[in-house]
DNA sequence: TTACGTGCAAATTTTTTGCATGCAC
DNA sequence: GTGCATGCAAAAAATTTGCACGTAA
């Protein structure tokens, strides 16, 4: 970290260390409230801060899912992964496809594209039966 | 429209006639110079409001690529696609892979979702040559 | 010592809402 | 005539920024 000509402070210690103790999308606020138990002090600011400094640092990749927070997840060097979101409960459930990845490609080569990055959700209800239930009221066809 | 209880006014009419004839990736700003063009007093919480109410319906679909504006999509009941996004030009490139929705069904049934809704977007470079040439400093891999 | 990092609060940015008035029905 | 729609501006909500002070290097 100190490589890239960052000051190790206490602040930011903290904050990395719960972020990477964290469920893997952990919006500011969560992040904010279990550094705090460390170290009160620490300003929101700073949990931004910090949180883009990781993002533009490719250690962090930015997530939002529609609900008006912005989440951050531990970027993993080895496996891309994308995500399936529960939107009855919000529960955030990880998959990987290479075969999609593939697909990705070929699609971007049909267009002239080159893929720096992309953003596949997948949204609907988990098999948590109140949320396999909520399909009756939440609009599905049929 | 009136169809389901809502009243036909001017600016809806206004609104609505633009968005249809409008690129397909509108914003609300967009929106409102071309309406306030044919109808300059009309209030943007009017578009807001508007457009709210397409996307409620299902007449209209909301995006957020990442710019942070709400951008606009005619919902087309047959055909549903994803996106390419050129990240130097902001060009939208629409792309449709059959075979990647089967896939995403097939991932949801692993994982006991099911799917509502979905987001496949591509961020990368377009065949532009200015933006293929952005390449170099755009922080792509090698 | 020096300049980067921090905390606070104010500013920004996008979207939503309250309210008096107007217009579609 | 009634009540939904509008326009304005203020409020919300999430994020960014300015500034004085603290502190890592």
């Amino acid at each position: 970290m100190a490589e890239q000509g960052l000051r190790s402070t206490g602040q930011r210690r903290a904050i990395i260390e719960n972020f990477f103790a964290s469920t893997g999308h952990a919006t500011i606020d969560e992040l904010l409230e279990r550094v705090r138990q460390q170290d009160p002090g620490i300003g929101y600011a700073t949990v931004y801060r910090t949180m883009k400094m990781l993002a533009a640092g490719g250690i962090a990749h930015e997530h939002k899912f529609g609900d008006g927070m912005t989440r951050y997840e531990l970027a993993d060097e080895d496996a891309h992964h994308d995500h399936l979101i529960c939107m009855n409960c919000g529960r955030i459930q990880e998959f990987e496809e290479p075969l999609i990845e593939e697909l990705q490609e070929r699609i971007a080569q049909r267009y002239g594209f080159t893929i720096l990055d992309h953003k596949h959700e997948l949204y609907g209800l988990c098999d948590n039966p109140e949320c396999s239930k909520a399909r009756d009221t939440a609009g599905g066809r049929g």
